[in-house]
This record gives C-alpha cells, structure tokens and sequence, in this order.
DNA sequence: TTCGTTGCAAACATTTTGCAGTTTC
DNA sequence: GAAACTGCAAAATGTTTGCAACGAA
C-alpha cells in the first residue's frame, strides 16, 4: 500500500492533475498546477511522463493548440470546442460522430481508422462577450 | 501583366506549389519542392509566406502533425486522414459533417462556431502493407 | 527614392535528453 | 546493490524576427 506511494507521488500527482481537470491542460499548465503541492516537480518531470502516460493510453493528445500540446485524459473520441480569442479547450460530451461517417472514412481511406477527432473552433461565450 | 511578376515570384510559387500538391505540405516540404525550380530560396520565406497566405485566408492549416504544421490550399472544411505510421495527410473530399452535428456544437458551446476540423487516424494500405 | 520582398543569422519557444543524485525495494 | 524516478542544465526542434540587401515602380 504505502510502497510505491513515495516513489510514484509525482507521477500520480501528474495523471491525477489531469484527470481531476477539465481544462485540457499543456504541460507547463500542469507545472502550474502542481507547483502548491509539490513546489520542486520539474517541467522535464510532467513533460516525460505525460509521454509516458500518451504511450500507454492513458491520457490522449488534441494536438497543438498555439504551438502548445494539449492534453486530455478522457481517451473515448469525442468532440471538442477550441476558442480562437483564449485557446480554451471545452468538451461537448453528449455529441458524437455517426458510426457511418467512420465506416465511410476506413473506406475512403482504404485503411484501417483507429481514431478520430472532431474539434470545433469559433468564439466562446467569454470571448464574444468581451469584445 | 510582366508587372509584379518578379517581384513576387517566390511568393506565387509557394502558393501554387501548396495549391498544386495534394499531401498537405510543411513548410519544410513547400522548401524542399521548391529547391528545384528557385534553388536559393529561404526557409524563412517560406514560413513568412506561408503565415500571410494564412492570415489572408489563402490557405489553412491542419494543426501539427508529429510536431510539425501541416498546411492546406483547400479551405473549405473537409475531412482528413492521417497516417500514424507515415504521417501522410489524405483528403476524404466525399464526406462532409453533418450541418446538425455543427448546430449541436454551437449550442453545446455556446459560442459561435466558424469552422471545424474532423480527422481520422489510423493506418494508410501503404503502411498497413509494409507491416 | 520609396516600398515591398528576400536571405541570412540570430533569437525564440517548446519539447527532449544526458547525467548525476535520490528513493525504493 | 539494482532499478526506477527526478531535477537540472544542455540540446534539439520547429518557427519567428531583425536587419541589411535587393528589386520594382
């Protein structure tokens, strides 16, 4: 029980960061996050084992949003809504891409799909009002 | 007519080349292609020009593609392939997100959304070959 | 002369890596 | 002691920028 726990504290500390947010963080958010908690982590800390994590599935990648990863902890494909004025990243969970666009897209592929991604960009309810 | 010709001339080519090919070049590729026909031509102009046609709503991008930005002639949101073994960005230019499907998003956003991107992931029949 | 475009090199930002030190078993 | 994890600093990568030179009008 209490083995593992010191030598994996940040590595946990990292996924659950990421799981317990819904922020769709980059790495250096979170740094950011975790400096209260453990105020020595390093950035080469979170950077190798976000790999890591994206290595054996359990955190996924949006791609870059402004030159920056983006990372999410939810692994199901599902949709995504990026705001061009504060690269927020939002989750539209009850949406979902028809099972026929995926069969079509193996077809026109001629490959095999394993994944997709359908993201949204525009302007959130934030942006829109301030400007 | 012979006007602006020169001046502009590396600057058409990079436009015709990226609208001319259909593999979703880096600016590195766009460089690369380019060697042949304007054998002095910069990298720094390349990623210059490619940012203003972007800006102009000339061309998009895709996002990054295994850290590098993938661009695109054809600004009409489609729908894409990526190979996760070659990189390689295919159009699947007959399928199309249902408008719905886009409803949905501005309402599950609620923001204003003006465009979207769906991708598809997976194995290319080269690579899937190769194997 | 003025303006826009370019090449070069330097700067920049993000991410990765080498290595030595620490912790756990 | 062996193996795994980490911090730090350096390196690597992709991209942007400052500046001087050049070309066109």
């Amino acid at each position: 029980m209490e083995a593992n726990t010191k030598q994996f504290r940040k590595r946990n500390a990292i996924l659950s960061c990421i799981q317990e947010t819904d922020c769709h963080p980059s790495a250096e958010t979170v740094h950011a996050m975790l400096q209260k908690e453990h105020p020595d982590i390093s950035l080469a800390t979170v950077y190798r084992n976000l790999a890591l994590f994206k290595r054996q599935g359990l955190i996924t990648s949006l791609g870059t949003v402004n030159g920056v990863e983006r990372f999410d902890a939810n692994t199901h494909p599902h949709v995504h809504f990026i705001c061009n004025g504060c690269d927020a990243v939002l989750d539209l969970p009850e949406m979902q891409v028809p099972k026929e666009l995926c069969q079509q897209a193996a077809q026109g592929a001629s490959g095999q799909v394993t994944n997709y991604q359908l993201i949204f960009t525009g302007t959130c309810q934030d942006c829109t009002n301030t400007i």
